[in-house]
Parts: structure tokens; C-alpha cells; sequence
DNA sequence: AATAATAAGTATAATTATATCCTTTTATCT
DNA sequence: AGATAAAAGGATATAATTATACTTATTATT
């Protein structure tokens, strides 16, 4: 569905959400233990986040990455366009270089209301809702039996 | 959503499944032609699914690919299952290693119904009712201006 | 038996994922 | 103020996976 590049760049956005409420901030280093990712990627992809403004960071002892309690809300699918990009939400199902009504392929009219749906989800949720969950619902963001 | 070899492999399939209706073979140059995918990738791709017997194969003069116009109906889910492997059915939108009630990420219940979804239309459309489609309906397996 | 057509098997390239290393920023301690 | 250390930022290197190309082995036809 989507990389893995984005799959941890969620589960990093919402750790970080869920964490830094109370005005902390948090390193890669604890991110990375958190959620279970591998730490100098899960650096690069807090990179990449931050330079887009989509989580904010802070050099220096003490430093680290957070989301203001202010920030307006987060769509998820703002953190897939900025890691997979943009297109994989119109993306033909059957790997033709252009899904179109024109030239569609054979699983085009039962896909694009999938399609469709993903997109929804993704723009629906946000890093807000989601990460309150984290700590309200018995929701997960790190493999099962993975040391904390 | 699916790997290049699994889209690649599905409108290869579909594709000798209409060309061979007659009882001819085609050679995996001329799928990888019509289809527009590249040759020697192509060939292991149908290799694979011959051995699974998906597709048949002869070697020799007068050899290539076919599908037999009374092979049983063929779901899309299986090669799906054969280049791919069935747990890309049951994978985790967040990439957890298991999707599960019990340590749901935070998109699971979302997630599930739509991933439920792509897994139906996979099960339902079989190669034989899209494959019927190339040929009548306006749809396709290759990109738009791609010579024939 | 020779040949040519073709599938099957092996090697290379490209991409993606991951790790290492060095630099810059900045709070804190002396 | 200067030294120090903690943290992100950035560039570059390696590993794993995926995609692609090349070579060899089969086999129907003559
Ligand atoms: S053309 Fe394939 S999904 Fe639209
Ligand atoms: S646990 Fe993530 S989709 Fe089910």
C-alpha cells in the first residue's frame, strides 16, 4: 500500500504528537525505541518532515521534535504526500502510467472507488485524532511484544 | 498497492488469456510487446506462473504461452497470491507486523473494511470475465500511444 | 541429426532501505 | 565568556530488495 518510508512517518508523527502536548520534546533516539523503527531512517524521515513544517524541531541539548498543542490539525494524507508524493492517490491499479476514464484499465471502474475511499480515509483522519487515540483507545503504533 | 511484477504479471495474463482463445500460443516477446513491459522481467514473471500452472507453457517451435479455453475460471487472486504472496491481503496499513483486533494500529478499523474490499474485487474478477472485457469493452493493458 | 524457436536459469543494474560519519546549533556548566 | 555536551541536519556509504538483462538448456520441426 504504501512504503515503508511512510508507513514509519505516521507511526513517528502520531508518537510524537501523543508526546509532546505537555510542551516536551522528544529525540529521534526515543522516537525510533518507541515505535520500533530503525533509528538513522526514522532520523531521516523526521528530517524530511520537519524541513516540510509538518512537525516542528529544535537543535541542542534539550532539543528534539514535537508538535505545538496550537498547530492546526494534520491530515495523514499530508505526511504521505510529502514521503510517497502525490500521486500515488490517482495511481492505476495495474501499473499503466496514467489511470484516465479515456484509457482505463480493466479493474479501473472497481478501483477508483477504492482508490478513492484510501484517499478519503487519509484526508479524513488527522495526526490529532489519531494520536489522542494512542492514549485513550487501546490503539498501537509499535509491534506487539516489542520492549519499550 | 501491488508490486510491478504483480501488475505486470495480471496484464500479461489477461492479455495471452485473450490471445489464445483460438488455440494458439504467444511467445513472451510479443506479450512483452503488447503489453509494454520489459521482455526478460516478462519472461520470468510468466515462468513463474506457468510453474504454478496459472498459465501454460510449451517450449519449442510453435511454443509459447496460453491458457486453455477450457481452463476453469481463474481469480485475479491468485496471481495476485503467486507473485505477491497472500499476506499482502492481510497486511497492516502502518506496517505492524500483524494486523490484529487485539493490537490494532491506529487506521486498523478504518483500513480493514477497504482492504476487505480490494481483496473481494481480487477474489471476484477472474481472468476470463476481465480478459472477455479487452476485447469488447474499451479497456486496456497497455499505455496510451504505446506501439503496437 | 540439425536447426531454430522458445522456456528456464543466472547475472547485472536500479531502487529502496538502512547505517555511518561529520557538521551545526544551542543550552548548560564552569 | 568559553568549554562542553546534547541534540538535529546533512552528506555519504553499505545492504537488501526489486527490476531488468543476458546466457543456457529444451524441444518441436525438418
Ligand atoms: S486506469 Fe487502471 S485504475 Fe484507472
Ligand atoms: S493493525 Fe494496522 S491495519 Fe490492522
Amino acid at each position: 500500500m504504501f512504503s515503508k518510508s511512510c508507513e514509519y512517518s505516521i507511526r513517528a508523527v502520531l508518537y510524537i504528537y501523543k508526546n509532546t502536548q505537555d510542551g516536551n520534546k522528544i529525540s529521534i533516539e526515543k522516537v525510533a525505541g518507541a515505535i520500533g523503527t530503525p533509528r538513522h531512517f526514522t532520523g531521516k524521515l523526521l528530517q524530511v518532515l520537519a524541513k516540510q513544517k509538518i512537525i516542528s524541531s529544535v537543535k541542542g541539548p534539550n532539543g528534539g521534535f514535537y508538535i505545538a498543542p496550537n498547530a492546526p490539525e494534520i491530515r495523514l494524507s499530508r505526511v504521505v504526500e510529502a514521503i510517497d508524493g502525490p500521486e500515488i492517490f490517482k495511481a492505476c491499479a495495474l501499473g499503466l502510467k496514467e489511470c484516465s476514464e479515456d484509457h482505463p484499465c480493466p479493474l479501473h471502474q472497481q478501483y477508483k472507488g477504492i482508490r478513492e475511499q484510501i484517499k478519503n480515509m487519509m484526508e479524513d483522519q488527522t495526526v490529532q485524532q489519531l494520536g489522542k487515540k494512542l492514549g485513550e483507545e487501546k490503539v498501537f503504533v509499535k509491534n506487539e511484544n516489542y520492549p519499550e
